[in-house]
DNA sequence: TGAAATCTGTTACCAAGGTAAACTGTTATT
DNA sequence: AATAACAGTTTACCTTGGTAACAGATTTCA
């Protein structure tokens, strides 16, 4: 018997930054959970609804590539917000093939208040961060996204 | 017609720490799974076989209370690392309800040149930010995990 | 012009990841 | 001894996503 012969030379899970941002990930998460469920949104619902607010008359398509997920999963959200009466599809006369997704004026009330909700928790749970580390943080986050994400 | 009546007042999408650290979750993690499918491992099945590396003997419950997830969730991950070859239930003489996870070599072999393949490729993905950002990131997301994360 | 390629939204199916509740056997409490 | 608590497991379920194939509309281009 020789000892260990595997050198424990690299990354334990806990010092992988993968895994931490999975982690604090988590914990932001579940708390938009709480929040989103009062009104009856998912987090997905809830981020169509923002892109439509943000910019009305978006396609599906061009919501499907800024969010990073597939047209065809995109159709269950907005059948549900849809039927929640919060957002409508709007042909466009130019092109029959797209469906412009307009918030109605409840979609615009529930995002804004939800938003605002939202925006609360985060101050909460970045309360515990220097001001500096959470300017660090929102900027380290933007560049490891503006150098890495696939831009469609 | 009045104007828009609803303010913009707060929280575009891309401007939630929330979202921004899922995307940038979601970057890391891709890469990982290209690495880990090499090995036939998924994700989960990578930390637990990390945990039991870095932690042999670890019970069940207490690889679940580490990484957040129920007991039953491990089973089913447990159960493919065993058939794998890569980890082992071992009785414990004192308790007979707890089974002793244990690395076996080729697990540790297995665990061993994966972590070198992830961390080399956490520090391509870091190379987008300067030493200072990094040290930044990490000290950041360990307090947020300090702060706010539920110890069972 | 007409054929082929491309694009949008849709459907049906499927796999991963996770939770919750109920169950067995074991140990601890009182 | 009776009861509670615990470890692991099974089962059923739900959510989130992805893939492939499709129809209709539009664009490209030979």
């Amino acid at each position: 018997m020789s000892g260990s012969p595997i050198t424990e030379s690299s990354a334990e899970l806990d010092d992988l930054v993968g895994y931490n941002l999975k982690r604090v990930y988590m914990i932001f998460q579940d708390k938009l959970r709480d929040i989103l469920g009062q009104e009856g949104l998912a987090p997905r619902s809830y981020s169509v609804l923002s892109l439509t607010v943000q910019q009305p008359s978006v396609t599906q398509s061009e919501l499907a590539r800024r969010l990073g997920i597939e047209r065809s999963g995109l159709v269950a959200i907005v059948d549900g917000l849809e039927s929640l009466g919060l957002l409508e599809r709007v042909g466009v006369p130019g092109d029959r093939r797209v469906q412009a997704l307009t918030p109605t004026l409840t979609g615009r009330e529930v995002h804004e208040r939800t938003a605002v909700r939202i925006a609360r928790d985060e101050e909460r749970l970045l309360s515990v961060l220097s001001g500096q580390d959470r300017r660090a943080l929102i900027r380290i986050l933007g560049r490891l996204r503006d150098m890495h994400e696939v831009r469609g």
